[in-house]
DNA sequence: TATTAGTGTAACATATAAATTACATAAAGG
DNA sequence: CCTTTATGTAATTTATATGTTACACTAATA
């Protein structure tokens, strides 16, 4: 479950704490997610979607693994 | 929680079942999805979009609502 | 030193997503 | 009619996201 929580929380300059804060989780909750080892809800996602003030494709997508007949996207 | 998975599903021509087959739940998950009844872990929303082919704003994003001046959210 | 800020992580508890089973309705087709 | 397909939903159980508390480490700084 790799995603850009760190990068997008870093260019606008929060700390852990604080993006937890912002969101309504907690520090840990944060850490996890941005280790890649656990899988959020889409609410949380969002929430920190609106806190580093991006989207859900630009912090959250994963191109659909090879092993899958791909039909384009976009 | 409202979304467009069902407008997504019905324009590849699936039905709920076909759908919670292909992305690996029942049923009824798909449906309180549907009716915005819950809020699905990411990597159930990215199955969906790989199954419906599309992103993850096209389905699930959800604008802001106005009072985003990231003060109290929650 | 030692003290603090930022982070990683583990154990246990709680909340809730999701499964399971079941029953209901409506529509389409035999 | 009767049966099947598609859907909504409720009750109960199971799996897991998230909270809480705690301890660890590093880097910076007094």
């Amino acid at each position: 479950m790799n995603n850009h929580v760190k990068i997008a929380r870093v260019q606008v300059d929060l700390t852990q704490k604080q993006l937890a804060d912002k969101v309504g989780v907690t520090r840990q909750t944060i850490s996890l997610i941005e280790k890649g080892n656990y899988n959020p809800s889409l609410k949380l996602c969002l929430e920190i979607c609106y806190a580093v003030n991006k989207t859900l494709d630009e912090v959250f997508w994963i191109e659909r693994e090879s092993g899958h007949h791909e039909k384009n996207k976009r």
